[in-house]
DNA sequence: GATATGGGTTTCCTTTTGGAAAGTAGTTTC
DNA sequence: GAAACTACTTTCCAAAAGGAAACCCATATC
């Protein structure tokens, strides 16, 4: 019998588990949550600021985006009494208890990398 | 100054950092993979087994999403000598190795839904 | 009042994703 | 040779995601 991958005692495909990844994956899809996530770990940025970091981001995107981290609580929108207006962007606590994930996806993406790179060059080798 | 996230000591929106999470997310984005791979985490499957127990696939995205994960080593794919010919998926060891990164997002998911639970029950008190 | 900056929203369009149903192909069963 | 089983692939369509450009609002500058 083939062995199974099991998370805290229960077998990965217990639905519960299953429903709890998928609840993670949906908070992180769409095309650049994670890389503004790690912009503004750098520190608190504006929208601008943001635009012009996250390359190749468009207004609306990055509005939605914001919007959507913001009501999942992962990030914190804050308008200064600036003239003009500015608004401040920052990751809330909650948002660095992704931490964890964000570690071991980068862990194994690193490492998933060094691999595909070495089945590229020594697949066939001679 | 804001305090920032870090891992292995770099800061999370070290560019080559935020590449390697993208390509963990890139390999396990679609609306089905998740769910394979937790079924094949109970053993050994063929194609029909899969299509009754991932409730709501076609053939098309079971057919689609399964040669995505063996593209990336993530299943293998063994035809059987039977008559009729069937296919056995199952997990590869390489496969196996995104445990840590499953784990991380069951536990996080999870937390995330009694957080949830708790503020549409407790955020307005009385 | 024309222009610029900040922070967006709206419109229109293309691309991507995903699903239902039918078709393909080999083999056995009747 | 018709039907059924396994394992897909193809076609056709609808919905969602995503992008470029224009637009809106406020303030300030020239």
């Amino acid at each position: 019998m083939k062995k199974k991958i099991f998370i805290d005692n229960k077998p990965l495909n217990c639905p519960s588990q299953l429903k709890a990844i998928h609840d993670t994956m949906d908070l992180l899809n769409g095309k650049w949550k994670i890389t503004i996530i790690g912009c503004l770990n750098f520190g608190n940025k504006r929208f601008m600021d943001l635009q012009r970091e996250v390359t190749g981001i468009g207004a609306k995107m990055l509005s939605k985006e914001l919007q959507e981290l913001e009501i999942n609580g992962l990030v914190s929108r804050t308008v200064l009494n600036t003239k003009p207006v500015t608004v401040e962007y920052a990751i809330t606590a909650y948002g660095e208890t992704l931490r964890p994930i964000l570690r071991e996806m980068a862990n194994w993406g690193q490492h998933h990398r060094s691999k595909v790179k070495a089945s590229l060059n020594g697949g066939k080798p001679g």
